[in-house]
DNA sequence: TAGACAGTTAGACAATTTTCTAATTATCTA
DNA sequence: TAGATAATTAGAAAATTGTCTAACTGTCTA
C-alpha cells in the first residue's frame, strides 16, 4: 500500500483527483489535460493507485479511472485530531 | 509561502505535528524525538514554518514551536469538495 | 489477420529532497 | 567576559522523484 501523503504531494497528480471529481475518464482522456507525456500520466495514475486514492478498470482497450474518496475520510481524521489540541 | 502538501508528505515532518499537538515544544526538546541529527530536525522545522503549519518564537536561547491550526481547515475544505462528487 | 490505437513498462537522466558534519550566531551564567 | 548551551546556516553526499523516449502488450476493426 503507497503513501498516501506523498501521492497528494504532487500537483499533478491532486490535479488528476480533481479531474475525477467531475466524471470518471480513461487515461487518454486524463493525458489531454497536461501537457505531459503519456508515460509520465500513467506513471502519476499508479501512484494514485497504489495510494488507493483511484481505482482503473479495464474496458475494451480503455481504463477507465473513477475517484476514490474512502481514504480521504482517514486523512481528514487525521488532520480533524491536529485540529483539537490536546485530543488523546 | 511554501508547499503545505510538501510540507505534509513526510512521515517525520507529521509526527513533529502529532508531537506539537499535546503541548509546545522547543527545538531541543523536539529534536530528542528523533533519530536524525539536530539541524535536519532543524531543516523539517524550518519547511513546516514556511507551510505555515508551525510558529517559532524565540524565547532566551530557546525556540518554542507551536501547532498553527488554520491551514488544515483549508486542506480539509479541499479533500471534502473532492469527496463531494460533481459539486462546483 | 494486419495495422492502428490505448496504455503500460523499461531504462536513463535531471531535479529535488533528505541527511550529514562542520562552522556560525545568539544567549545565558559562573 | 569566557565558556557552555541552543539553534541555525553552509555545503556536500546519497536517496528519491518526476520526466523523457523507445519498446512492448493488449484490443479493436477493416
Amino acid at each position: 500500500m503507497g503513501d498516501v501523503w506523498k501521492a497528494l504531494a504532487d500537483p499533478s497528480r491532486r490535479e488528476i483527483l480533481v479531474l475525477l471529481r467531475k466524471r470518471d475518464m480513461n487515461a487518454g482522456e486524463i493525458a489531454e489535460n497536461f501537457d505531459m507525456s503519456k508515460p509520465s500520466v500513467s506513471n502519476h495514475l499508479n501512484i494514485l493507485k497504489q495510494a488507493d486514492l483511484v481505482s482503473a478498470e479495464k474496458r475494451g482497450q480503455n481504463v477507465v479511472y473513477s475517484l476514490k474518496t474512502g481514504v480521504f475520510e482517514e486523512i481528514m481524521r487525521l488532520l480533524m485530531s491536529l485540529t483539537d489540541k490536546q485530543e488523546d
